[in-house]
DNA sequence: TTAGTGTAAATTGTTTACATAGCGCGCATG
DNA sequence: CATGCGCGCTATGTAAACAATTTACACTAA
């Protein structure tokens, strides 16, 4: 046996357990399982099953399934059990309209705090975007895009707009309709994506908000089209 | 005894006990405290007294306090114990930003649904609290305020938007340096709150928007200059 | 055949008991 | 008198046992 591998990892452990409690990396864990889809939406989450598999007991399971729900990700049914939500495409419209909200908030933000810096940054996630665009190479233009979004929202430092964003786009996940929505917008979302760097440039609060409100709305209406089908 | 009566309660019970749990009774006995003050910012939930007081063991009670971590209404930390929230004036500030952008969205799905009905209705408002602010009768002013918000968030139908806003709106009762800020815009806020109706009865949506958003910002502006002092 | 009922297994709700981590107080010592 | 150390108390973290409810399935009777 390896004594220093051994200590190594008891010393991760403790260091694990220091700044989160054994509830908290239940959540962490959970909640990675419902947003890569391996806990399905509907799907139910068995109390003595997980807290086996995650050698815990059901008392810690419970209080991450507690949080999970009052995070909108799962439904707790008394006496019947904790089921992997399942987001209406009714409810994804709203979070819809509440995700524009925020990010138009965020363009509104932003337009009084922009630097050349971050002006040059955004234009090379731009150009970078438009060349993989041309190359229809989705599987790389997805999670840059991501990253943009998330760029932006971060930059307005406003940590509780991050959570808030954060966690919508999460809940969009649960929506069972969802999924091929992308897949169309993809040169189409760039230049949405210039007018919104356009109108952080310009100095004009109102107009980046209303750009960065009507990229959400789109995506939505993008949704909805694909929807009708 | 009246017979009547006992069965009646006991039905309720049972209704009660059918949709939530104990530990769902807890949360909102415990959200009550918190809110109404009782359970001030920085104070520490004691398992035990607290369990004791409801009469039910500490397993409910942990995941109540669970629930209320998520929802943002206290704090938890390791084997040191849960506390009530306290909000810093910064946080209150992002959290003033983010109401302004929902309450906004609320102006701007609003415009594209208003009624003959409910501009009657809105305006009936505006009269009622023109009337009670001529009289500087702040007793009667502030509730029918938060009715008039109310009533305007509800009336988009967006559920979502509803609970956010209304999260976000408790979280602002755990700023200690609130409080004194209403007392300062009473004829002030009516006066926006006409022109927020003159802009849903124009139909403009973006304008709309617009005086919404603003409305919160005005009162986040009355914050600042209150915290100044 | 089907509707209804009773029973057993599984699952959740709750309580109790035990282990462990902080925190304060007192005592000894420089 | 100040400071450091150790002891004990209190509160939290976790696990296991107990209680109650739901669900599934088989059996009975119309």
């Amino acid at each position: 046996m390896d004594n220093s591998t051994s200590s190594q990892t008891a010393q991760n452990d403790l260091q694990v357990l220091r700044t989160s409690s054994l509830t908290g990396a239940l959540v962490r864990e959970l909640e990675h399982l419902i947003l890569t889809g391996e806990l399905k939406p509907g799907e139910r989450l068995n109390e003595i099953q997980l807290s086996a598999r995650f050698g815990t007991s059901r008392g810690p399971l419970r209080e991450a399934t507690r949080t999970l729900e009052a995070k909108g990700l799962v439904d707790a049914i008394r006496n019947r059990g904790v089921f992997v939500r399942s987001i209406s495409s009714e409810e994804a419209l709203e979070i819809y309209d509440i995700r524009a909200a925020l990010f138009g908030l965020a363009g509104r933000l932003l337009t009084d705090m922009i630097t050349d810096a971050m002006l040059v940054r955004l234009n090379e996630f731009l150009n970078q975007m438009d060349e993989i665009a041309q190359q229809r190479d989705f599987d790389r233009y997805y999670p840059l895009n991501l990253q943009f979004h998330d760029f932006l929202i971060k930059s307005t430092n406003n940590k509780t707009l991050a959570r808030e964003y954060k966690s919508l786009v999460n809940k969009l996940h649960l929506c069972r309709a969802r999924g091929l929505v992308q897949a169309g917008g993809l040169a189409v979302s760039n230049h949405e994506h210039r007018e919104m760097v356009d109108a952080l440039a310009s100095g004009n609060r109102e107009r980046a908000q209303e750009a960065f409100f009507r990229h959400v709305e789109r995506s939505k209406q993008r949704f909805t089209t694909t929807l009708a089908k």
